[in-house]
RNA sequence: UGGGGUAUCGCCAAGCGGUAAGGCACUAGUUUUUGGUACUGGUAUCGGGGGUUCGAAUCCCUCUACCCCAUCCA
């Protein structure tokens, strides 16, 4: 777990230590109608993470309540992702299915207790009858139904003669209600349609709220924990679990939202992944270039990379989109120090060492100096070999590194080589170099004393294994894709007669491995064989020199548009606000963003008019009024407060004849709105009384700079912000008591 | 337009009245037989405007932008 706790871990933490629940239990609950993607990958550490560092229990539990969308290839697709991920549900998937019958039993308890009941307006007419998020609803004429109507017509519902879509059963809430799910939600609806698990055994079915929260309660769940667009559900949630009196018997499960993912340059919404994979666009739902589980499954993403990029981008309620590069620093972190590293090249240029003579072959170790494992394999080294067409250039630009007429360049892992002469076709295309080698270079035992910039990957041509290398790159050109326009045409790549060192196809050391200086690879789990071997490219290498090249090509600096921000109008006053605001800034001498708060606020105006009569101090008063008791009041009623007026002026009273500062009054608030005590007992029996004498103040500011040279050098060499660091230090020894003005001027003096 | 949310560096994200963490990306340098890795350094005043305070990213007021809700989807 890592040092910050994130907001769900503390909830979780709180409600432990109140004990409100003995052990916690969440649960992952997908519909099985896709196949799960990196979102779900968040959800999963979310939910089985929290489960494991508090010792708690997290259940897989597929949401299958729609009979029409969901298929039993998905559950399997799920299982197989919290699998992968390598957390365990005790191999026990739960269903909501399984439920059926008890959420009928709950749902006919609600009819009983009048807060359900069956409605035979057809599906316009409730739409219609929903009203819109600025006009209230109304309420179907079938809401008046008896208790014992509803019963039966609910029970021939379920005994399927209606209809689909004939009736409906809703919760009898509020059709005026803010909040629109809460107009009378449906919780029932008709539908002639086979189960993929309960059969046909049902021919009503029941909706996401009725069935979540009943689903969650009935397993135990402690915290039910979802994603943001959920948040105008929960009060359905907890209508659902009170209403039926269930928070009562045992504790209740509550609701928590959190940010779902979002990666750039793809899509993430299971209705655009289902449209690439039925379109074509991709190769099904386990193609490497899409951001499903399965698809980094087989493009060669690790589960414990995936696991720790989760880990990595948090967990807020803030909407957000995090950078690809993050997950793809996510893998290429975890592999560098796991896979071997070998020689491969994919666009062959052949080079003959002229000088050479005979075959030899060379010890190499699989992995580099900093790579803290064994192994090597023989590199078979020849008169003909191969290297990277990139690596040789005719007429280089300005800090090339490889081969070139006249700069040599290692072999890596044997000799150095010097070209000699380019060897054209008749269009120009350069289609073989001679060159020259240099026996005493050996890699290990190069006496030579030649410098080279680089070390670049080549294979021997007669040993070289052909294999086909599968390059992928990002399913979008657009960061916020849109639609199919902004796919990326060249997101896959194949190349179909790549050459690799034989060691890699006859050895197999392992199944991902890094090309040297082109990037991590995965053998495909579905189409490599022996006979042609195929492999995916998981991630590229950071690449510094393609990046050189490219600013110093392009050496654009984007004008970055600052956000002009619009100042919107301020509603006016009505007349009695305006003449209390008058009244406060001429009378009493408010300045008029405080006269403003109070004049615009009922509750406050009140609140300060009573103070007033007790303590003739407008500014202090007013001060107070408009920022701490605004704070108390936003929750509450006046009449809920714990404290009065007269405790306020009470307070106020202390800091104009100095007993106690601003600081402390602060303090003395929060303690007065919780306890309801009086100021001054609570001043009086926690001593809070202020310490403004130069002399006992003066050895405590000489006791912080002694232990604190650094900072006092800072502040010297001119970091004045670190005034503010003395005076907290000063404040927090003397528990607070320190008049501060006075500790500001004696540090400013002293550190001058 | 009603309700519910969210705003801290290019991207994530700590921070809960007292010196603006960290990661990714970017950038400069050191090491290097991967233009990789590792290491060292650089890079923000907190959506805007006011107010309260000795002191505000944190408290108050106000404005703005973005997301979600009017499926018999989940």
């Amino acid at each position: 777990m890592s040092e910050h706790k994130d907001f769900l871990r503390t909830i979780v933490e709180e409600d432990l230590k109140a004990g409100k629940y003995n052990k916690v239990v969440t649960r992952f609950p997908p519909e099985p109608n896709g196949f799960p993607h990196i979102g779900h990958a968040k959800s999963i550490v979310i939910n089985f993470g929290i489960a494991r560092d508090y010792h708690g229990h997290c259940n897989l539990r597929m949401d299958d309540t729609n009979p029409t969308k969901e298929d039993t290839k998905y559950v399997e697709a799920l299982k197989d992702a919290v699998e992968w991920l390598g957390f365990d549900f005790d191999n026990n998937v739960h269903f909501t299915s399984d439920y059926f019958p008890k959420l009928y039993d709950y749902a006919i308890e609600l009819i009983k207790m009048g807060k359900a009941y069956v409605d035979s307006l057809d599906e316009e007419e409730i739409r219609e009858y929903r009203g819109t998020v600025t006009e209230a609803g109304k309420r179907s004429k079938y809401a008046e139904r008896s208790v014992e109507e509803n019963l039966d017509l609910f029970e021939r519902m379920k005994n399927g003669e209606f209809k689909d879509g004939e009736h409906v059963l809703r919760a009898k809430i509020d059709m005026t209600a803010a909040n629109m799910k809460m107009r009378d939600p449906l919780l029932y609806r008709i539908r002639h349609a086979h189960h993929f698990r309960a059969g046909d055994a049902w021919s009503i079915y029941p909706m996401y709220d009725f069935a979540h929260c009943l689903a969650d309660y009935i397993e135990g769940i402690t915290h039910s924990i979802c994603t943001l667009e959920f948040e105008n559900n929960r009060d359905i949630y907890n209508w659902v679990l009170d209403t039926l009196g269930l928070g009562s018997i045992s504790p209740r499960p509550y609701q928590h939202e959190f940010a779902r993912l979002g990666i750039n340059y793809t899509v993430m919404s299971k209705r655009k992944l289902l449209e690439l994979v039925k379109g074509g666009q991709v190769s099904g739902w386990d193609d490497p270039r899409l951001p499903t589980i399965a698809g980094y499954k087989r493009r060669g993403y690790t589960p414990e990379s995936i696991l720790n990029f989760c880990d990595g981008i948090g967990i807020t309620k803030a909407n957000s989109m995090v950078d690809v590069a993050q997950l793809e620093f996510s893998i290429r972190d975890d592999l560098n120090t796991k896979v071997p590293r070998v020689l491969c090249v994919l666009d062959p240029l052949k080079v003959t060492i002229e000088n050479y003579e005979g075959s030899e072959e060379i010890e190499a170790t699989y992995y580099p100096h900093d790579v803290p494992k064994e192994g090597s394999r023989k590199l078979p080294f020849s008169r003909e070999i191969y290297i990277e067409r990139d690596d040789f250039m005719e007429n280089p630009p300005k800090g090339y590194y490889r081969l070139t007429p006249e700069q040599p360049v290692r072999l890596k892992h044997a000799y150095i080589i010097s070209c000699k002469e380019v060897v054209k076709d008749v269009n120009g295309n350069i289609t073989e170099i001679k060159a020259e080698y240099h026996p005493d270079s050996r890699s290990g035992s190069d006496t030579s004393g030649i410098k080279v910039k680089s070390a670049i990957q080549w294979v021997s041509a007669s040993e070289a294994k052909e294999v086909e290398i599968r390059l992928y790159d990002r399913l979008f050109k657009d960061e916020a894709p849109e639609g199919l326009e902004d796919i990326n045409p060249d997101s896959l790549k194949v190349i179909k007669n790549a050459l690799i060192e034989p060691a890699v196809i006859t050895e197999k050391p392992d199944e991902r491995f890094q090309f040297e200086r082109q990037g991590y690879f995965y053998a495909d789990p579905v189409d490599y064989t022996d006979e042609k071997p195929v492999f995916n490219k998981i991630v590229g290498l950071k690449d510094s020199w393609s990046k050189k090249k490219k600013t110093t090509t392009e050496s654009a600096p984007k004008p970055q548009a600052k956000k002009v921000q619009i100042d919107g109008e301020v509603a006016p006053m009505t007349e009695v606000q305006e003449k209390l605001f008058n009244k406060y800034r001429a009378d009493l001498g408010l300045n008029s963003e405080v006269a403003n708060t109070l004049a615009r606020d009922e509750k406050l105006s009140y609140f300060y008019a009573e103070a007033l009569t007790v303590l003739n101090s407008p500014v202090g008063l007013a001060n107070i009024v408009a920022n701490d008791v605004a704070r108390e009041l936003k929750a509450k009623e006046a009449s809920e407060l714990k404290f009065s007026a007269k405790q306020i002026a009470d307070l106020v009273k202390m800091v104009d004849d100095e007993t106690i500062s601003s600081k402390i009054a602060k303090q003395v608030f929060e303690e007065m709105a919780k306890s309801g005590e009086s100021p001054t007992q609570i001043v009086e029996s926690k001593g809070l009384v202020q310490i403004s004498d130069p002399s006992k103040i003066l050895p405590i500011i000489d006791e912080i700079m002694e232990k604190n040279p650094d900072n006092v050098a800072k502040f010297k060499a001119g970091n004045t912000k670190l005034l503010g660091f003395f005076v907290g230090q000063v404040l927090k020894s003397t528990g607070g008591k320190a008049n501060p003005k006075v500790v500001n001027e004696l540090v400013s003096e002293k550190l001058k």
